[in-house]
DNA sequence: GCAAATTCATTCGTATGCAAATGATATCAA
DNA sequence: TTGATATCATTTGCATACGAATGAATTTGC
């Protein structure tokens, strides 16, 4: 691979390097990309809570009270994670933790009335947050790109 | 009520039944666990390095020398995150620091030998995950994805 | 009924990712 | 020329994200 060829793909308009690898082109690095998108879409209508805290609220909002492993595999966070999430949320009290009757390995969370409060007031914001998320599409595209994006989540 | 049901009516900007807000069926939860899939397939090709260390590495094999504040921008990275990222390819010997002879602010970057074989090593590994995490769709819809993908990012 | 395997939660270590503040240098504009 | 701005890099603080190790409790398999 000498400059030379660079220079005269160049001078005359053609590809360089047929077998290159074009980072920008690659599904790993635009679905890296449109991530942060959305997440700074998401930071620009909900300051006070990120997108994993949302994530969590909103489930406890739709199940009700769950342990914090299983609230976790629904909301997609390893126990880890989940864990410091939760803390966080504990923290501002937003979610409270029991422990389980029955099975004494498991941590109950459910949400607080200000919990309860904050969500419902947050989905609004939720639905906006989609809708300027997926807004560079077309109606058509936007149900198209969700529909491949679910096959491959 | 099905979820595809849910879809469209998100799409098409109505409102689902009732006060019904389905996490699931929001493109940043989809969007943040089709990424989650993605880093666990190139972790599973790739171990020694990760998506963020393989892009700066592929795009200065691909420009070669910058300063890390450019090589940020074209890798998506603010420069806090982008020195981390430098810092610890340069600790494993990958790439090499200098400073511009004009502009005393800026550090440029650069592979080294090492980094230049890491990399061309692994590119071929990288277009393997770019196929798995694209199998669950058919050529044409990975098209497609990979066309409105680009529109989202 | 009991040992092995599994599940749940926690902790540690490492690596993004970004906001905000800071310092050094360079560029712009009056 | 110089004062205001802008750019580049660094640092700090906070929040995911996950592998690996650990301990407690439960379930399984025989």
């Amino acid at each position: 691979m000498s400059g030379e060829d660079n220079l005269l793909r160049l001078v005359e308009g053609e590809e360089p390097d047929e077998n290159g690898y074009h980072l920008q082109d690659q599904v790993g690095f635009i679905l890296r990309k449109a991530h942060q998108r959305h997440v700074a879409i998401f930071a620009s209508h909900i300051a006070d809570l990120t997108p994993p805290q949302f994530a969590a609220l909103a489930k406890l909002h739709d199940i009700g009270e769950t342990s914090q492993n299983q609230l976790g595999t629904l909301i997609a966070m390893d126990a880890a994670t989940v864990k410091g999430v939760i803390d966080r949320l504990k923290a501002r009290g937003l979610v409270e933790l029991s422990k389980h009757e029955v099975d004494k390995r498991r941590l109950l969370v459910n949400l607080t009335p200000e919990g309860r409060e904050a969500i419902e007031r947050l989905i609004p914001l939720a639905r906006t947050i989609t809708e300027e998320t997926l807004a560079p599409l077309t109606a058509k595209e936007a149900a198209t790109f969700l529909r491949l994006l679910a096959k491959l989540a």
